[in-house]
DNA sequence: AACGTTTGCGCAATCGTTTGCGCGAACCCT
DNA sequence: AGGGTTCGCGCAAACGATTGCGCAAACGTT
């Protein structure tokens, strides 16, 4: 009948008992109280762990009255199976971790949303990990997870290069994911198509009569912008279009990087602005739609702009931003599954790459030609 | 020179003495390869695992050369000390749960980030978990969490009844640092003073000139909603004023709910619309200025408006946004270092409020009145 | 040379579970 | 009544680390 004493748990001390001093703790709180095991409980019952722990898994028969004498123990204990003791023993813990650039960047925390939300529905938890893009904390991530022994990781991060993959798998292979990038050997990656959401931008702006395009763009060697970019590019060609090359400016992909891009466009054109622009992210168009707010110019009347994701403010930028979306969460979503999938049967699945579409609002006007040639 | 004498530890029995009938599963990949153990480094090095143990922590004297072999051994398997069997021992996983409502919201995001930049720079994890202030995930989560064995739980939820934490400290108490709440009995709450907040925005509002003031508000019963509304009361009640309660008006706090606030302000005041409006956060205010450019008002010509939050985008909203700023990283991290601290010491802290400060943007202008006196 | 001290390390129990193996009691059948 | 089944359950060895205790060798002292 041994049984925790303590009558009562030392509870926060009032402001009034705190001496002026240093009164230090009185002893921590975890220290005091152990965890229910299971041996409680067989104890509590009058039975083996053995049979506790059966009737806790349904993994072998037992006489319905045990059963429940064992029920009622561990409902009275209050007792919680830990998780620690079954991953050492079964070799998993039933968590993944997520590697990250940026959780702040809408998208990406809609993506982590989806990845959450399909964990959650399978019983995983998530654990996640902002590298801020640099690579010591990356590493040292890296470490912790494997440490942790996660079942399988999630990785959405911009700068990673191959090195960072072989290592992964050089000792016992971990089960991998790779989100929102390009080219990673062996493993699945899950992504829009985004070379099929930059065409869809080039060909709506083409058919809305534009011919003087311009782009603000990531970073050269970010993987999902070449790709959009690449789409968007053939679009023009359909139509016999060229893009011209000092129309194309690399940003950052943040609302910073979208305002300083536009200004620089807008200064480098000089007389001569483009009539739309493609904004390879959302981010990127609200802070265009702020630097052309500045420059007394109006969107769509005196400029288009087309964004991509279709995050959630994007509905309500003023005026209203017309974009690719993505589907985010379901990105997020398919990537646990995918993840999951493979953790539980060593099955690696194909990529998957979602389609995008357009979503019309109001930032993309008509080519005053073309409404001419209509009203002619 | 007593020394295990195992000569070769059982490997893995090789396929052949696998007996016909049961040749069972290809094998997943996880199976085929054990990890790494400090059984297999103290093989290596011909030491006892005890004294591997010693190296890895250095918790004693280890003649150097013995040191040097251990090490050796550990580079050369590439051992990784499991966390699992640590944890187990130590009774302490080195990780910490975040239940939040919704990980997409963009202030949310933030403080997310700031918990998870104080856990990892204390050599916790973070395991991020999205009620979507559904009642049956957050029970479902916690259940899992307290499995898992968190060492300590942060909660940024909106609708926590007290019975949660009851609950939550019934058995082993367990350290819990609650964000942007209110009013939980013996817990640690870091916060901004939203009070002060709501005073700052009251009082510059008057300031300005402002009479005809509006609020889009949360639900009545959401507590920071209430306390940032009771300041600006308290600001406008300094300069002899009242705040007309038909013109507070209750918003689910998104940027949906802000458009559709704000139209139905728009409606509701007729003829004799408000001069400034105080959005109690941010994406009220995005929502809301979208809403004013559908209906052709202009900010701040013909209306003034003033958020909360200062999110990363409301510098590069149409106007910039001005708005009452809350150092979300900051409360995240501030949050992350008590809870670690109360996890290792013990010790509960007192809850602690920080500093909201104006940001002036584009989005409030002068009462005309005001403008006219300053001329004259 | 005998004895205490220090140095360097190993033994084995333990953390909280799961699970292969086996054992007695109850049952069924003839 | 004696044999074979079936039923219901317990023993004890893992899983991979940490750590109190203790032992032998090397050293220092007289």
């Amino acid at each position: 009948m041994r049984r925790p004493k303590t009558p009562a748990r030392p509870r926060i001390p009032s402001g009034a008992t705190m001496a002026a001093g240093e009164v230090k703790r009185s002893r921590s709180r975890r220290a005091d109280q152990a965890a229910i095991t299971i041996k409680d409980v067989a104890r509590a019952a009058g039975v083996s762990v053995t049979t506790v722990s059966h009737v806790l898994n349904a993994t072998r028969h037992v006489a319905p009255r045990t059963s429940a004498r064992v029920r009622s123990a561990i409902a009275e204990l209050g007792f919680r199976p830990s998780a620690v003791a079954r991953a050492l023993k079964a070799d998993r813990t039933r968590s993944i971790g997520m590697l990250v650039t940026s959780s702040t960047n809408p998208f990406f925390a809609e993506v982590i949303r989806g990845v959450e939300e399909g964990c959650f529905a399978r019983g995983y938890s998530l654990i996640l990990c902002n590298t801020g893009d640099v690579s010591e904390r990356l590493e040292s991530y890296l470490t912790t997870l494997v440490a942790k022994r996660i079942d399988g990781l999630a990785v959405m991060t911009t700068n990673l290069d191959q090195r960072f993959f072989h290592r992964l798998g050089e000792r016992r292979p971990l089960p991998v994911v790779a989100i929102d990038t390009l080219n990673v050997p062996d493993t699945t990656i899950v992504n829009d198509d985004s070379e099929a959401g930059g065409r869809l931008a080039g060909r709506y702006l083409v058919q809305r009569g534009f011919r003087r395009l311009a782009v603000i763009a990531g970073m050269e060697d970010h993987p999902r912008s070449r790709e959009r970019l690449a789409g968007f590019r053939a679009a023009l060609a359909e139509a016999g279009l060229n893009l011209d090359p000092a129309l194309v400016l690399p940003s950052d992909l943040t609302v910073g990087g979208g305002f300083a891009a536009m200004q620089a466009l807008l200064d480098r054109s000089g007389e001569d602005p483009p009539e739309a622009v493609f904004c390879l992210n959302d981010l990127l168009a609200v802070g265009g739609l702020c630097a052309l707010d500045k420059r007394g110019l109006r969107v769509p009347d005196d400029i288009s702009i087309i964004g991509y994701d279709d995050i959630e403010l994007a509905a309500y930028t003023v005026p209203p931003l017309t974009t690719i979306r993505q589907p985010a969460a379901e990105i997020g979503r398919r990537a646990a599954e995918i993840l999951i999938a493979q953790i539980e049967s060593g099955d690696v699945a194909d990529s998957v790459a979602l389609a995008p579409a357009l979503v019309e609002r109001e930032s993309v006007g008509r080519a005053p030609m073309l409404e001419g040639r209509k009203r002619a």
